[in-house]
DNA sequence: TGGTGTTAATAAAAATTATTATTTAGGAGA
DNA sequence: TCTCCTAAATAATAATTTTTATTAACACCA
């Protein structure tokens, strides 16, 4: 896995500083996170780490396809591992995000939304807005 | 429609001042537009508009559901008139939107998705990303 | 050793929110 | 309908927050 990382690094002429490393590492942990959560992550790990970094690294990685970005009602962007499409269960009042599969119906359904428009469809969004179950018990 | 809108602002104490709904006219016109487009756009119709009076009356509108936020990838958020649960084709280049309908088997779909879950869903939100004709023919 | 890319530390720019004095919408009462 | 009154809204800043750009020093590899 982190051989798999920095050879894809490198093939997009990426070094794998540490401080990317880490980055790619606080998110992988976290799982969903924002700017201001990976920062905080990898300046435990990486003292001297500068916040710009931390935007420049997630912008140029979120280019080459590792990180994915996650827009959110409400809250700052997320960043995640670019794995398999999924969709995403949204906590609207914590902003937790939980990954749940895409299943083989809504790709198909969602592929005949368009059916008959000019349009190059490339990726599915679809997030589910509610209420944890953390903060359901709360308020 | 106009009366409508006035009723609604009247039951959450807001007043239909001139910029109230010179910024709903020009989202309504829009389409779908974010914080500078409605700024421009209102400030042909009402020159001294300032930019704060149009973020504080886009959160307010949104409060009350009157509006309704568009979180995008890569794209300041837009907002939108609150109608019809609906999904969205956006254009990666342009950013443009398109409304396009929910069917049934999706929000079953997305319905079986959670099942299990001790979460509370209130909203779905698709958003299908592509190329749209416009952008497919520019390069 | 020279070149390339990265970084931290700034500085700068862009976006958003808060403050405040003034103006205004809309209801109450004549 | 026509004032008057008051809470709410506004424009104009100012201040803050968020994001991006610049730069000089550093590390790595050919």
């Amino acid at each position: 896995m982190q051989k798999q990382i920095v050879d894809i690094l490198k093939e997009y002429g990426l070094k794998a500083t540490p401080q990317r490393v880490t980055i790619l590492s606080a998110i992988e942990r976290q799982g969903h996170a924002n700017i201001d959560e990976i920062y905080k992550d990898a300046k435990e790990k990486h003292s001297t780490i500068s916040l710009a970094t931390v935007y420049k690294n997630v912008t140029s990685l979120v280019a080459i396809d590792l990180l994915k970005e996650v827009a959110l009602n409400n809250f700052k962007p997320k960043y995640e591992i670019n794995k398999q499409p999924h969709s995403h269960i949204v906590c609207k009042k914590c902003g937790e995000i939980e990954d749940i599969s895409l299943t083989n119906e809504i790709e198909f359904d969602t592929a005949k939304l368009i059916e008959g428009k000019d349009f190059l469809a490339e990726d599915i969004e679809l997030n589910i807005y509610g209420v944890c179950h953390n903060c359901q018990n709360v308020g």
